[in-house]
DNA sequence: GCGTATTTCGACATCGATGTCAATGCCGAA
DNA sequence: TTCGGCATTGACATCGATGTCGAAATACGC
């Protein structure tokens, strides 16, 4: 049963030798790695996920067929190599801490807040194509779907956390829920954010952006002294 | 070429005589296409749309499958049916007029907007499960995608409506953008009803009403008189 | 310029869901 | 009961994307 070796022939299959030597290790393999990546996310924006074909990836390339296998199992694992870029853009720009350490700043908790929005508004607008994308895979590959609920914990997170501070400074009312809050608001922004880049629907970029930002400090019922 | 009629033949093809005599025009047709629709629900939200198969519907229900294409054409033409019931009951939710149509109820419309947002999560609620399948197919197929796209006017649109008449009973800063606020309160809204039910993150009822209320008034600067 | 490790090639087998159709079954009206 | 309109049946042809594999090509150390 298991491989045995008949003298003349190549030995073993194709499959085993991939595996058996890693794929794409050289320099010559990064490279097709990277090129197969970047007509993969061509053909995924110009197609759609569930429209793409493996075969138009690898024409776009200019590679045969089989190549692609030799780098990836699968379309499914190709997207989520891509998407894995994009949501570590998405994560940092979720992640810089809108408390900032200094409890003097307390009053351009306004500014650091209008800052953050504003830099994932950009981050969404610059991958608005893939993330579109993957809200669409996301309802259909449990592995997207967990990345796109990690998004949103990061940012509810962050928010509530934002929340609690304020609230012990006596800056917001103690009566709000912190994590309830969090969570319309994330989910303000983001739909707000998928509505504008990932369908189009048009706004004024700076009206936008001033009226979330002062829509967000209202919802909380901050307000500043100022 | 047209209906000549061969003596003994059936005459024309199956499919000239379903369009011919319409599809389950009887008592017993409507029956049937009642039948293979709850079906068709029940495996949509048991698979998921790209999962599921006539041939799994046909067996719930318990025909062949060639009765299935007498009463549709296609797996989606089913699911655009059953989604055509859901988009009414939720349009209708959405559509009550939230102004009312006495100018003296001036004070009353923080309690005509809670009643409001709480029937669309009691709808969202219901159909959560064809909602988040909803999402899913908008995705996938323009014509659902359209209908998701009119949900969202809808809803902007009536909440345009409310807060440019409470700028004009000086109740709201007029500075604020009717519809850039609009746009922003129908993702706070409908986003995190999604993630409430269609994906079931947990929140505690009435708590998540009331914070959702509370901070819909707050993002517009109502403050009332009370 | 030889040999081995690595990558590329592309024709082909596979596969499962879809939609079709000729034949048969059902049912109410005459 | 018989007739004809209407509905059901299920085996079958179709189809296109996926992933495989044996063999050829390329790179590169020696």
């Amino acid at each position: 049963m298991a491989g045995k070796t008949p003298s003349a022939t190549p030995e073993g299959t194709a499959k085993a030798r991939r595996s058996q030597y890693g794929r794409g290790v050289s320099e010559r393999g990064r490279r097709m790695r990277a090129l197969l990546l970047a007509s993969a996310r061509q053909v995924f924006e110009r197609d759609g996920y569930l429209d793409a074909r493996v075969a138009d990836i690898v024409q776009l390339a200019g590679v045969s067929h089989g190549t692609f296998y030799t780098y990836f199992d699968s379309k499914l694992e190709v997207f989520r190599a891509l998407i894995n870029e994009v949501s570590e853009e998405v994560v940092d720009a979720l992640t810089v801490p809108l408390g900032g350490d200094s409890d003097t700043s307390t009053s351009d908790f306004a500014a650091r807040l209008d800052l953050s929005n504003r830099r994932f508004l950009d981050v969404y607008r610059k991958n608005h194509a893939m993330l579109r994308l993957m809200e669409q895979v996301a309802t259909i590959d449990p592995q997207v779907g967990e990345q796109r609920v990690f998004h949103r914990r990061v940012h509810v997170e962050r928010i509530s956390a934002s929340i609690r501070k304020l609230q012990g400074r006596g800056l917001v009312d103690r009566d709000l829920d912190a994590r309830t809050a969090a969570a319309a608001l994330a989910a303000m922004v983001g739909n707000f954010a998928y509505y504008w880049f990932a369908m189009g629907e048009p706004f004024d970029e700076e009206l936008a952006k001033a009226t979330l930002h002062r829509m967000w400090l209202g919802a909380i019922g901050y307000h500043d002294a100022r």
